[in-house]
DNA sequence: TTATATACGATAAATTTTGTCGTATATAAT
DNA sequence: ATTATATACGACAAAATTTATCGTATATAA
């Protein structure tokens, strides 16, 4: 309960890979699923995944690989997480207004309010928290 | 990602359902699932743990049911978490020693500072908050 | 032309969560 | 005593989600 994805894991750990990495250069797939036991499939759809958010830039061919092209300073843990994840809740009805007992629950508010205080907490941590 | 179970999301609904019963009456786990359109059998096993743990009392026989035991003010929502569903962490190596890339895994001082904030997060909120 | 690396959809395996079933035990009410 | 009601709990099954694999296509540097 409460836990991250690999998928965000892996995408952390490639993240300060490639931020320690010299400037300018770019880090392949391979490379770094060597490096940290990561499925080196699974670390490349993630990686294309974050390309495709912008979050990182790939270069296609023999000595290609990705380089990150955002401020992480900019970017939150909270939309790090949407990116690869989509809509961050304790419980699918902060998005969701499909559930049949809405109107019977008696904790939705409650849950809404210490939903919104960990979307705060995410919101607060900035990605370079992490990578640095 | 970052769900709560279900288990503690019923949990929670037959906490504040019986903080908001007459004092010193009982619920019952059949009158509660219907209530709420839970599946009762797993109602009562979830009532059944929490009686475990001494948040509740349970009373058999016809006419029997649960109630509160406890000061909802001294639980905090991480307690009541972890007395669910085991320690409370993103990522299991919070608790968990055994992972092999422990020595290579570039995240893990920052991903075990996250994961603090997250424990105080939930450690500040009482279980009250959520029921009253 | 070849080797390397990204791109991406389809599908399978594994794990976790969620739910069901059956049986035993306790007890209030009749 | 008997019956109906309610908790107790282990074994098992279904469903959902996560994690991983496979195959093929495309781009490009050497």
């Amino acid at each position: 309960m409460l836990k991250i994805t690999r998928k965000v894991e892996y995408a952390l750990i490639a993240l300060r890979h490639m931020q320690h990495s010299p400037e300018g250069s770019v880090s392949n797939a391979k490379e770094i699923a060597n490096q940290y036991g990561i499925p080196q499939h699974i670390l490349a759809k993630t990686l294309q995944q974050m390309a495709r958010k912008n979050m990182i830039e790939a270069t296609k061919g023999p000595s290609g690989g990705y380089k990150i092209t955002v401020d992480l300073d900019q970017i939150s843990l909270k939309d790090f997480f949407e990116k690869l994840e989509g809509p961050l809740g304790l419980m699918d009805c902060y998005f969701n207004t499909d559930c049949v007992q809405m109107k019977s629950c008696n904790i939705l508010t409650p849950i809404q309010r210490i939903n919104q205080n960990m979307r705060d907490m995410f919101s607060k941590t900035t990605l370079r928290e992490i990578t640095q």
